[in-house]
DNA sequence: CGTGGCTCCTGGCGGC
DNA sequence: TGCCGCCAGGAGCCAC
């Protein structure tokens, strides 16, 4: 699920919900997703607080407490988050169960594990320690231009590189890939500074376009490709179908027709 | 630096 | 139907 788009949706969707109510009560269901910090610190410095604010830098949410910590939410591949009233609707892969004193619960689920909950007093910090690079949405087009400078890699296996530009995992470097009309295998040095210029329009386009459809590939336009993005699936400016092919271990999609190498 | 393999987990699905 | 292997929107580590 979380790639910028979806975290960004999560992260607004925590701010209309649970902000400034007082925590009653939580509960840590499973340890291993907790990174570097107790289930007793994390109960201790979330009880009789509230949340204040939210923050996102790519696939992280930041969750301010009145007592000027974060909690720091991350979710691999399975993790989400739901508010809700009734208990029964709860999963049995919530990890990390909030109470608020309207008897409202947050969960963050996460049903493979993969994902961390942590803490920390200094988010700048955190973000420099994880060595993360710049939040896709703040990427400037100079900034760009220099992470693309003097590099022979393939072209998709930069885009997700959280330590380059942090938001865009898998599906969303397939789709930015697909708009721009590149195959994900092009050699970096083989762009055009006009090719690359088209790459970063659309990582700014398509972040944005899935922000506003909240993440759910049913609001995405026509033109996208992660709708089609299945076996079988054929591309949406004509009728080829996809072709897949893995690079550094994870699934690509794109169009033989529209992506061709050069 | 770039690439590929393995690992952490759980669960759904295609194929036989 | 039953079972098995493969695959899944992440990412760290290690070897070459």
């Amino acid at each position: 699920m979380p790639e910028l788009p979806n975290v960004e949706t999560l992260k607004k969707y925590i701010g209309t919900t649970s902000l400034n109510k007082k925590i009653i009560n939580v509960e840590i269901k499973n340890t291993k997703i907790l990174e570097n910090i107790s289930k007793e610190k994390i109960i201790h410095r979330l009880k009789r607080n509230k949340f204040v604010h939210t923050y996102r830098h790519g696939k992280y949410i930041f969750i301010k407490t009145n007592r000027a910590t974060w909690l720091i939410l991350h979710f691999g591949m399975t993790g989400y988050i739901k508010y809700f009233k009734n208990l029964d609707d709860e999963s049995s892969h919530t990890r990390l169960l909030i109470t608020f004193d309207n008897n409202y619960h947050l969960a963050y689920y996460n049903q493979r594990l993969f994902g961390k909950i942590s803490f920390t007093n200094n988010k700048e910090k955190y973000i420099t320690q994880k060595t993360l690079g710049v939040d896709a949405l703040n990427l400037d087009y100079n900034g760009f231009k220099e992470l693309m400078a003097n590099r022979r890699s393939k072209i998709k296996p930069i885009l997700i590189n959280q330590q380059l530009i942090s938001g865009i995992g898998n599906i969303y470097a397939d789709e930015v890939l697909f708009q721009s009309g590149i195959h994900p295998e092009t050699k970096i040095n083989n762009l055009s500074p006009k090719k690359i210029k088209d790459i970063y329009m659309n990582i700014k386009e398509v972040l944005q376009i899935a922000i506003k459809a909240k993440a759910n590939p049913d609001n995405f336009p026509d033109k996208f490709i992660i709708p089609h993005r299945k076996r079988k699936g054929v591309c949406p400016k004509g009728n080829e179908e996809l072709k897949t092919i893995k690079i550094n271990g994870r699934t690509t999609y794109f169009c033989p027709v529209h992506q061709k190498l050069e």
